[in-house]
DNA sequence: AAATATAATATGTAATCCATAATTATGGAA
DNA sequence: TTCCATAATTATGGATTACATATTATATTT
């Protein structure tokens, strides 16, 4: 009946992980009513594990739970969207401060390394690698900062930004401005200059929104779920 | 068989309110760990709704889920508690910032009658009364941001000390101080002073976490988790 | 007495069932 | 013919039950 899955993980993961491919692949596109005994049926699993998929999602931000009205993948408007980045940048400012003021040689090291892979890819103009060598630098920042509220809080806004965020890289000339942002901030941060680190930071993030919504222009008229009422 | 319950909520919302004020009144402790088939046959309910509610408490950071040891009621360390007032003391202080920033003859009106509210709740040592007052001056000053996404963020992180902090304000002398910063936060706020508004709104927060501190000295000699390994 | 194996217990997961709200279709009246 | 009301259908929300698996406790053997 089952041929594969022979020691399988929680089958509502297996659904959660199916259903994020689909979303980021735009194959269910944003605003996209979730019909759950479709899906159920095409998956040949009963509703209760695609439910608990759902809710994961929901969490992660994905996807959208109306009460009685049934699941929808996120939408995210322009307003939300600055609003989120606001928080963003305090955070991600206040971290890359703790960061410069706990700076030791280990650390510095790192974040030397990390950067070099970031000066790499960009070069390279791999855009998919320079993404993933940005994580990276990100998280590293994070992980000196030292506060695991700090990094999960963090971590919970930027899975809701991150549909939109996943492509604004490609955007003309966003992969050298990033670049040249991390040089900055890379230099305040070997440096111990925690204000100029904070500083950086913001100015890193106001800039990654402004290039979302660059991108958006270019995409989309309209994108706001409806607000008005 | 189930004599009250005619148009019920859900009922895993039920019992989580249940085992949220069997929470707060320390009935169940810190610690504590829960048996889920002891308190579903307690409640003459299945497991599931119960570990739904489990599920809600421990998002809310009053329970704790281990994996394949069940559910305990959270403890939260010393260093746990640093950790999230310096995030909700970054936070607190951008949203005191922003409602200064933004702030018109209505919000000024609002925030002086609540500000009143303290004055006389603090003048009659009705500290229950003045515990409420002081929520509803916070919340106005998030309101005022005008940032939902920074209002739910802080909302999260408050939930995970509101266990430490509610019987702060019966320590000594507490009361007076914190009106006290009121008092200084409010004129700021009033004056549309954003950056003395954060400094005061952040002083606030540690004033809190050293009131929680100073407790603690009193009550608990360690209440760490386990966190050496 | 210690270690390993086995039994008992509790948790994690999923399928089925039932209740209720929302949507759609149908019929009647203006 | 069109609009509104009501009924029927459909989908979602919630909960009981059942089953699989990991953990813990106990007993037996070395």
């Amino acid at each position: 009946m089952t041929p594969q899955r022979i020691a399988p993980q929680a089958l509502y993961q297996e659904v959660a992980e199916r259903l994020r491919q689909r979303i980021f692949a735009h194959e269910l596109p944003p605003g996209q009513p979730i019909d759950e005994l479709r899906l159920a049926a095409e998956y040949g699993i009963s509703r209760t594990p695609l439910r608990e998929a759902l809710k994961v999602l929901a969490a992660e931000g994905l996807v959208t739970l109306v009460p009685r009205r049934g699941a929808f993948v996120s939408q995210i408007s322009a307003s939300e969207l600055d609003a989120i980045f606001d928080v963003l940048a305090v955070l991600e400012g206040h971290a890359a401060r703790r960061a410069a003021e706990r700076l030791d040689e280990e650390a510095a090291k790192r974040l030397r390394r990390l950067h070099q892979r970031l000066e790499e890819t960009a070069r390279a103009a791999a855009i998919d690698a320079f993404f993933e060598a940005n994580q990276a630098f990100h998280a590293e920042v994070l992980r000196l900062a030292n506060n695991p509220f700090l990094s999960s809080t963090i971590q919970d806004l930027r899975q809701k930004i991150r549909l939109s965020r996943h492509h604004s890289l490609y955007d003309e000339g966003r992969l050298e401005r990033s670049l040249q942002e991390h040089r900055e901030l890379l230099a305040a941060l070997l440096e111990g200059e925690a204000e100029a680190a904070e500083r950086c930071m913001r100015e890193h993030l106001r800039s990654g929104r402004e290039a979302i919504a660059h991108l958006r222009r270019d995409a989309t008229p309209t994108l706001d779920t409806e607000e008005s009422s």
